[in-house]
DNA sequence: TGCAGCATTGTGGTTAACCACAGGCGGACA
DNA sequence: TGTCCGCCTGTGGTTAACCACAATGCTGCA
């Protein structure tokens, strides 16, 4: 079981123990909010997970939410839970990124399987996200005059055209370089470039 | 004007005609087809362009010519029109790739600027599958040998590793190597994983 | 003032990539 | 049979990357 939490926001109390409930008894991890201010306060920017959001709520709306989460480039899975919505609304939720656009009242197994759909998606991106944070953390280590030297490394360059360039000696470029390699732990500019891309 | 046709598809003749006409005037290349039936004999598999398509209509409705779309893989952009659409249906259709699901009826001037944004990303498509069209041409012309090469310089593995693991000599993956380069047209192992990454 | 980090440079030696020139064999096809 | 293509190999030479060992200078900070 995932270990990741559903986030449920919903302003109708009754909907919302219902659906924790059912929830929790599926051995989710669930943290319930009567409204997407009190959601928004709670969360951090790098929180993980799924957020079950209703889209008509007092103040902010679903919609308003989920706006706020995408400013915020935020890593939730959001999937919409509506008893007013229209397709031009569920098409435009989808296009801009929500996992998905479900109608209230809808079968407790159908909103199960979206969720767990979801958290494996969320798993998914954990992973990649991590990659990306190890090369990012790599690259903040690098001097200047490294990141110079590295952009035209992997532009293909030979040491002495770089070393033309940048108006250094040869064995400079070289320390550069090695420095580089070391820093971001590869071994040739091939694994240098197949790092980067793979963020 | 883009020049790329946008296809439209619908059993109504007075819907169809209505639209073909429309968009006619606004400088559009229209083909026009009364059936999913007639539509899918009349494109190739690598057609491109904008297809509006009518989800209700006898026979192969509009959600089974997108199935079929999408099991030959082409490039069409889909625009749904739906009269009679739901909520579910719609988020699938977008979910599975659907460019947009417009209800009928819907105003024509949101229907031409969906069109104008389709044919938009389409054009931007034709250009990345233009440089991954010509990647896999030079593919092709590898021979086995040279392929199996290929793999263990993007690898990073040295010359005289290959030469063990292929039991071969130096001077042959050399040889490969330089072969493999020539016909990919690019200089180094980096040039080469940089253009295979880019398609 | 001393130390760390950054940037720089030289010398000499090794390894690897690259390739011109040369050659051979086997299979497929006209 | 002759030609083409793919696969293979050796020799000798050049260029480039890599680095141990050594050294200097500047800046910022405790």
């Amino acid at each position: 079981m995932n270990t990741k939490p559903v986030y449920l926001i919903d302003d109708d109390a009754a909907v919302r123990d219902a659906l924790a409930l059912l929830m929790l008894s599926h051995g989710y991890t669930v943290r319930a909010f009567e409204s997407g201010e009190t959601f928004l306060a709670a969360i951090q920017a790098d929180s993980e997970g799924v957020a079950v959001l209703d889209v008509r709520m007092p103040g902010l709306s679903g919609l308003d939410v989920f706006d706020r989460l995408r400013e915020q480039d935020s890593e939730l899975i959001v999937i919409f839970l509506s008893g007013h919505g229209d397709i031009p609304m569920a098409v435009q939720a989808v296009k801009q990124g929500a996992f998905d656009f479900l109608e209230k009242p809808c079968s407790e197994q159908a909103l199960l399987n979206k969720i767990d759909d979801a958290l494996e998606v969320a798993l998914g991106r954990q992973a990649s996200r991590g990659n990306q944070h190890e090369a990012e953390k790599r690259l903040a280590t690098l001097s200047p005059r490294e990141r110079e030297v590295m952009e035209r490394v992997l532009a293909g360059k030979l040491n002495k055209q770089i070393a033309d360039e940048l108006n250094i000696a040869i064995r400079t470029v070289e320390v550069h370089r090695a420095n580089v390699f070391a820093k971001m732990g590869v071994r040739s500019a091939l694994d240098l470039a197949q790092l980067l891309a793979a963020r």
